[in-house]
DNA sequence: CGGTTCTATTGACATAGATCATGGCAGTTA
DNA sequence: TAACTGCCATGATCTATGTCAATAGAACCG
């Protein structure tokens, strides 16, 4: 319990990588999660060059917001972010969060203009992806058009599934299947699927799942009260994984 | 008012494709509005090789269920579809509903497994594209690649934009948007803006935008009383735009 | 055509979760 | 180290919308 209420960054291989801006795709430890996955050495090389390497953007930070031309899509290098979305009323909603080795700005192509807003939630930074030139890269490589397509499908497929979250679910499944969700992205970064971090506030996370703070936070104290999980400020641990997934509805 | 109780079908234009199964797409009506928009001549010719113009589908046909082997995918040629996710407990979202000129089963690309059940709403026939032939054919079109990525990142953006609506919106927004919706889908098509036939059954509106059936029957007959829309059946008159823009939230 | 079944409307009532209000705690600034 | 600020937890209350029930139309079928 004790490193989860340390302050290190969430991925500390992803650390690193913020002091080296250099490191090329193949030897990203992300490479595995990432864009570039199934491309060859010499396709590779190519997309590798007109790939931007960001100074780190801080808590807060917005990478692009509706206000900004759009030019680029971005891929998670460390740290996360939150996408929002706004109603004429000035009511928002959180429409995502990404971890490293995550597309941010894909619902951007369409229009060529950006959709929604991106927001830092802790230190953390991209890679960026000129679309101009990812366009003409693409011409030439099938293989990099289909990586993007996949990209865009699996996103499409998740917010399929968080709709029937929304519309369907109850406080405590959406909750359940929020923890597991997180769970699951960070055990296939290669760290702990049983003890994270949470980056974002309780208001985030309340916004996101269509839900207020206060119920948030009266079911982590109920799932605390229940054994299913331990609570220390940000810092969460799954004790019964196996209850939580009876949870998710 | 007349013809909002006539039966035939929805799209009328439509209707007379679904009697000539071999219309190519230079001449299809939908052209505007479908995947080979901005296609060359030459390359036009040859995406219209591969694609399977189906016999129609009869209202509660299912198009591909998640038990169907991933094969193809759809565009609707006329009438329409909706689609389903169900959660384990018996569970069922609607995730959207299609018109002609939109593409079903782009959530299926990841996995190349469908990930969603598409069923007819009333008699409707689809235009169907072979996923492999597809993507051959994307290997040397990148224009056509675009189109799908194009497509793609549209559904994603109105997708993000539902969230905001299952999160955020009362019943009387999400009503107003959903009408809206649809009356911008029509008339995209050429049919009037505000008098048509929702295909759909009550229980399918509600379970779409995460309501229950009596809602949505109080909230039509509230918005009727005042003066904003006319229901007759499934026919909907639209009354006071206007006014009903002002709802959406 | 009459009966059966599915779909929609409407009313009465119940409740999950929102809202309001308070207090504590952690992080930041001077 | 105090004072300030934003975030989180918890209790009390309220309300939008769900659930249950009864009825009425539509659509369907032999």
């Amino acid at each position: 319990m004790a490193q989860m209420t340390n302050v290190t960054p969430l991925f500390k291989d992803m650390a690193k990588l913020e002091h080296d801006h250099r490191i090329a795709c193949q030897e990203c430890s992300l490479y595995r999660l990432c864009l570039p996955l199934g491309l060859h050495n010499k396709d590779l090389a190519q997309l590798d060059k007109i790939i931007q390497r960001s100074q780190s953007h801080k808590r807060g930070d917005a990478l692009f917001t509706t206000e900004h031309a759009f030019k680029s899509l971005y891929v998670v290098r460390s740290g996360s972010f939150k996408t929002t979305i706004s109603a004429s009323n000035g009511r928002d909603q959180v429409t995502g969060f990404y971890f490293p080795g995550e597309f941010i700005g894909l619902d951007a192509l369409y229009q060529e203009s950006y959709q929604s807003n991106a927001k830092a939630l802790e230190t953390s930074s991209v890679c960026e992806l000129p679309f101009d030139s990812l366009q003409e890269l693409g011409k030439e490589m099938p293989q990099l058009q289909i990586q993007l397509l996949s990209r865009l499908s699996k996103e499409l497929s998740g917010d399929k599934n968080f709709m029937l979250l929304l519309g369907k679910k109850t406080a405590d499944e959406k909750l359940a299947t929020f923890l597991l969700s997180f769970s699951k992205r960070f055990s296939d970064r290669g760290f702990s699927a049983t003890e994270f971090q949470l980056s974002m506030s309780r208001s985030d996370i309340a916004n996101h799942l269509g839900l207020a703070v206060e119920t948030v936070s009266r079911v982590f104290s109920r799932f605390q009260e229940e054994g299913l999980i331990t609570i220390l400020g940000k810092g969460i641990a799954l004790r019964d994984i196996e209850k939580i997934k009876g949870l998710c509805g």
